[in-house]
DNA sequence: CTCCTTATTTGTAATTATTCTAAAGTAATA
DNA sequence: TATTACTTTAGAATAATTACAAATAAGGAG
């Protein structure tokens, strides 16, 4: 698990040539709290309670800084919606395909073993994404009741 | 590589109570036949030769179904496309972050410490997603030139 | 083979996530 | 503190996907 923090956030805007705004700190540290990989718009209508004319043109910016910087990881799904996760290190996301929740989960032979097959492509890698998607408990009970 | 045949595909059809038509078989075999994971419009844009009134909305419902029975993976991304994968075998996706260009790739030990890592967290898993973020060697040269 | 029922296709309108734009505001530097 | 460029804001524009109702066609029964 890989979570940045407050201060090393705020050398990662200075060193790529980002200004420190309220704004930023704000929607990081909403992912950052909150562990369920929230959409934008979710980011939005919680952060508008603090910062009542927050606008979505603020939240798309400066997500995409953050994935630029490193600093979160982006993941678009089928429903069109994205959403983002503070941890950035390979993890597995198990995502429920019913109801949407997203927990993350390391294993660390899969770790060595995606490492050795980075290698065996060659290619200089800038991210990935490794999704298990499943039914989770709350979910299966539904569907056979 | 678990690519259906055509007999295949229309069994799937029967046995899910679906009924066979030549849109639906055309949308697999488009998929099947490109090896670059062709997004909604790109498959709708070439079925229009061969089909010239196929609607989009075919399309879509095609594709969810072709999903739901388990012929072909679907892969949502950051830009708000969804692309279409005709093999859903536990592959690695190699995903170029500047042209969106998409290849396959298996590799034995990956497969191996993936299924292993399922095993643990004991889920019934219906599907999986691997992405591998890389610049390919074109884009690259574009960069630094 | 033909008819009938029901699922499917079509064309278009509606929806929704995201991006664009230009004016107003503010962080960072001297 | 003044300046300047970057950032935020509000709202309009864009683009992928979904919804809908009428027309069409697959597949089973006779």
């Amino acid at each position: 698990m890989v979570l940045i923090n407050r201060k090393d956030l705020i050398d990662l805007f200075h060193e790529n040539g980002y200004k420190v705004t309220p704004q930023r700190l704000a929607i990081f540290e909403c992912i950052m709290g909150r562990r369920d990989h929230p959409s934008a718009s979710e980011i939005h209508s919680e952060l508008k309670r603090e910062y009542p004319t927050i606008s979505q043109a603020t939240i798309y910016n400066t997500l995409h800084i953050l994935r630029d910087i490193g600093a979160i990881q982006e993941l678009g799904f089928e429903d069109g919606k994205t959403r983002f996760d503070p941890d950035t290190s390979i993890h597995v996301n198990l995502v429920c395909t019913a109801c949407g929740k997203i927990t993350d989960f390391t294993d660390e032979d899969l770790v060595k073993a995606w490492i050795g097959m980075v290698e065996k492509t060659a290619k200089k890698t800038v991210g990935q994404r490794l999704d298990l998607y499943y039914k989770c408990t709350h979910c299966s009970r539904m569907v056979s009741e």
